[in-house]
DNA sequence: TTGTACGCGTTATCAC
DNA sequence: GTGATAACGCGTACAA
């Protein structure tokens, strides 16, 4: 038998009215009665029900985190975790319970989405893991719950992203390499569904511009290891005279380090490898991998607080992060 | 303006009873009369709140994951991931939604656990990261609601738990040392207020007795791996003579390796490091760490079954998962 | 300062 | 087969 404020309106012998007024810190209330029933539902260890509140209220002290492939790609781990625990804890702090859950992209017409939305009353929603081209972004958009969405830069009324200045970080990493005096630097990309992919993409072109350096090395990988070394091979197929790499991630980065060392070439002496991200295994691994940081837990921090700033009534806004460049063992 | 069922009786002109009805596929309903409120509602684009119903159905289809420590260990990411990752999968599978929150130990004083609890009326709950004297254990375990403890073994009608046998891990991860040929085996364990702790030091010494092996080489450190570089200090330094470290994490069997390097010792050649966990870290690094795995996922699909189980009836039970060694290159 | 009464969106128990 | 109506636990005009 849960207790109720009924319960402690009988025992105090006022009505629901006044109980809920205690509860609630008003100040028109008698500090004889507030103290009286506050202290009764202290003894029948009083919890208020947030169902029933959420219902009268509209609004349910709630926010939604929404990740796509979360399990499929063992890629994310390091980064989703110090987002999940920065919008986990931000979320706490601020009074917000934290609903999680996932999708693919197959499935995600949008039906669970918006269905969760409504079924939980979530206030606001984070959604990481989103690809550029999914169908479903638009309805996200359109959607009148405040939403911000990791690394796609979508903006609308209710909807602000917040990413990293990867144009940037991917600039600075190439142009580490450039002043190192490399001149054939391989690039090795995420997927192109990623946005961050083509702005690390567009930072990497820069960088070689601007140094007057011609040749383009790209490829495409999945950020994951296997595709490090596949980048690897690729590239120096093309060009076996490279000898840097950049990639768009650590994960590939490591790849690349392990293909290379099989190749029998030697990081750093022989080549460069410089990653993304910046995940534990990157001073881990030996040698320890150059590579530039994301404040990740920050991402799920300010995710919560752009979504409690639109929830009181502040427009869509765009979040950039400074990268930063660390230099350790690899480069 | 959210729609509904009441927007969708006055449309369909029957009444809310009769929408309710052929929601939830009542067989007592005019297939004619369905089949037009039900296009109806899709026609509306309705979407049943989950708060109501919750209110009335007395239970919300959520299921709370509680982690303790989430923050403040680096050393939980890797393990805990992939738990969250179980769970949420599970979760979502059954229906139910899953809230995630965490505790610090210090104001883990039950409070905000039942408040949770109560507030979202959350069906059934997951603890992990509790530290065997939790002063809030009892409190769970008297709690009529469902929960699974991870790695903590009590048990009651509405408690289970879930773990590995940490004993049999470590035995079998020792055997094998010993098999090895080794003699004089440290043993890195993790702190004393971890049950899990408690389970591998007793694989330690049964398989050291087993074998006739008389010393005891223990070092109690903190999961992480500059506990693991203390530990090789602090064992070598008692008997320079070891020549392999069984570590009850890969964290602190990679800083034991690390250490190692640092005083001129190869390994696998002059010593032997194995660790526990599996996890990703473990096949990255140079050279690749032999480990006791442990199905983390696993963790998390299984405990949503249980926590379901219990609210079908069942008693609390006690999974444990088989562990399984893993060779690799430091050994 | 306090109480009455209504509504939030559903489900469930009755009648019809 | 269908429709009133009463819950569920809480907040809040409006009265008193």
């Amino acid at each position: 038998m849960t207790v109720t404020i009924k319960d402690i309106a009988k025992q105090a012998g006022v009505s629901i009215t006044t109980v809920s007024r205690a509860m609630n810190g008003y100040r028109d209330i008698h500090p004889e009665t507030r103290k009286r029933v506050l202290q009764i539902a202290e003894e029948m260890n009083y919890r208020p029900s947030g169902i029933a509140r959420s219902l009268v209220m509209k609004q349910s002290k709630t926010i939604g985190l929404i990740i796509s492939e979360m399990t499929r790609s063992r890629t994310g781990h390091h980064f989703l975790f110090d987002v999940i625990s920065g919008v986990n804890d931000r979320a706490m702090a601020l009074g917000y319970d934290l609903i999680l859950a996932t999708t693919s992209p197959d499935e995600q017409h949008m039906v669970p989405y918006m269905e969760l939305c409504h079924r939980r009353q979530l206030d606001g929603v984070i959604l990481s893991g989103v690809r550029t081209k999914d169908p479903y972004l638009q309805e996200v958009l359109d959607s009148a719950i405040p939403c911000v969405l990791i690394d796609v830069p979508l903006l609308g009324k209710t909807c602000s992203h917040i990413t990293l200045d990867n144009r940037k970080g991917a600039q600075q990493a190439v142009e580490y390499l450039i002043r190192s005096g490399h001149r054939r630097i391989g690039f090795i990309n995420g997927h192109r569904e990623a946005f961050v992919s083509e702005e690390r993409l567009l930072g990497y072109q820069h960088a070689m511009e601007e140094a007057g350096l011609k040749g383009e090395w790209v490829f495409y990988g999945d950020f994951d290891d296997a595709s490090g070394r596949e980048g690897v091979c690729h590239l120096l197929e093309k060009d076996p005279d490279l000898t840097a790499f950049f990639c768009a991630s650590d994960l590939m980065a490591v790849g690349a380090m392990r293909e290379l060392e099989g190749m029998g070439k030697k990081v750093p002496q022989d080549v460069s490898v410089i990653g993304f991200d910046d995940i534990d295994l990157a001073h881990y691994v030996t040698p320890m991998l150059s590579t530039v940081h994301q404040p990740r837990y920050r991402f799920g921090t300010q995710a919560v607080d752009v979504i409690v700033g639109m929830l009181e009534g502040e427009q869509g806004k765009s979040v950039v992060l400074e990268p930063e460049l660390l230099i350790r063992e690899s480069t």
